[in-house]
DNA sequence: CGGTATTTTGAATCGTTTCAATGGAGGTGG
DNA sequence: CCACCTCCATTGAAACGATTCAAAATACCG
């Protein structure tokens, strides 16, 4: 299927090629806190399994239920959550308008990545689907770690951040694609290939979010988006039974987005 | 008119509230080289009339005609291109679609700003309206300044790349305004901030663009565009012909969006 | 003052939205 | 374990708005 767009880099293997990738069960599991905070370290680029100095930034592994908001917007920026599993959505209002869906955050990602350079929150996150969150201390960082923790663990924050920054590019160019079809096709395939370049697979996974909500996201109405869904799935391009999606012809739906 | 949008932020201010902001004429005029680089300096907040080390890093402020592309996607990133007069044009080929316009720079912002982070060009941007521009070699940047010049320039980018980053937010909600009027609306709000902030008047200016890049960049057609900057000039809004807008109800416009 | 590129206008088509009503899934309590 | 309730997903039909295609008018540049 090639590459689907030009966001799917793995974060947690950008900057150290060498890093196994934990595994990470799909579902909600909480980890207990230490294997949690062991592989807060391994993302992080730590490898020392004496992360000691991690358990003042780490702040706890938290186990979060539906709808848990994260941080609102106008919150003082203060944390990270790394996201170990379920999923979270985030919203703004711009514009002035009402609160519109900006993005969402999967398995393996960083919610509160939109944050960094800015003394204030830009959006309300929340959860979506119930699983477990690592929190970080942004602010504390700097003071507690040891000086080369600190350097790979700021360089590695930097590259998730330019790595959002490109997120944030493909989703602007979303408006360039007028038919329901191709925005739809985009945004299964974006999904598709984050959920791959985080260990999951790629053809076959489920949707953390509601119709509405990919409808907000994609500036569809609902029902256009059901409809879309309905006339992949009739075309045999995917298959599609309420959150369960499956990628049938990825090529084909890459031919939809650049016809 | 109040605040019209969220990304209205004096770049040449951010960082130094007591700079004097430097006169720029709108229309093109190629200033003196040691002119350019003094001007350079102010904006980059260097104080000091004294700017010798600036010589190898401003590499030259130099005319450009319409059409003169500044660099090339999959160019290896290197220069930024300071906008003293004139305007330029960016666009990129994502979704593997034909190239569409990412945005506008004008007089006082930086091109290339975008590509801070990462080691090639992701955009092409060409020359709108000839001007003049400076040329800045940004991995001379770290070699050639001294210490406390480095890090005041550093810390300008990288205020530049945060507004930056806020104005690519700012363009992705566009994808959650359905109608045409309202997305034209944002748009010349968008553009009238920004030349606000950059010491331009906001309520009388003229579009640096052509009315098919304007449909581009919002995802509309052409011919929409027209009608719509017709109908709001119609209904006294504003006043449009061809390229020489002014804003006669800024309210009213902030209206349209929020509805 | 030409010649070209851009802007403007009109009319028909197409796709998305909207509104309204039905269907189904998941969660809670008896 | 089932009934119930609520939220979410689905379907249909009508209306609206943007796109498309084609032609004319106007601006811009050398």
């Amino acid at each position: 299927m090639a590459a689907w767009n030009a966001c799917n880099i793995p974060i947690t293997q950008k900057l150290r090629a060498s890093n196994k990738r934990m595994e990470m069960k799909f579902s909600a599991t909480v980890a207990c806190r230490d294997c949690a905070l062991y592989q807060t370290a391994k993302v992080l680029g730590l490898e020392t399994p004496d992360c000691s100095s991690l358990n003042r930034v780490v702040l706890r592994d938290h186990p979060v239920n539906k709808n848990e908001v994260l941080y609102r917007e106008g919150d003082s920026f203060r944390y990270l959550y790394l996201v170990h599993s379920g999923s979270c959505i985030s919203s703004a209002t711009i514009l002035g308008r009402k609160s519109q869906v900006m993005g969402f955050y999967l398995p393996g990602e960083i919610a509160g990545i939109e944050n960094i350079g800015q003394s204030l929150c830009n959006h309300t996150t929340r959860v979506l689907e119930k699983g477990s969150v690592c929190q970080l201390d942004f602010l504390m960082l700097e003071e507690t770690l040891k000086q080369d923790e600190l350097i790979r663990v700021q360089s590695y924050l930097l590259g998730a951040s330019a790595i959002h920054a490109r997120q944030l590019q493909w989703e602007r160019s979303l408006t360039g694609l007028q038919s329901a079809e191709q925005r739809v096709a985009a945004f299964l395939l974006n999904l598709a290939g984050r959920f791959q370049s985080h260990g999951f697979p790629a053809d076959r996974f489920r949707l953390p979010m509601s119709r509405e909500a990919i409808a907000d996201y994609l500036g569809l109405a609902m029902e256009t988006v059901i409809r879309t869904l309905k006339n992949l799935h009739n075309r045999k391009l995917i298959s599609s039974q309420t959150k369960n999606i499956e990628i049938l012809d990825g090529d084909a739906l890459s031919d939809l987005i650049r016809s």
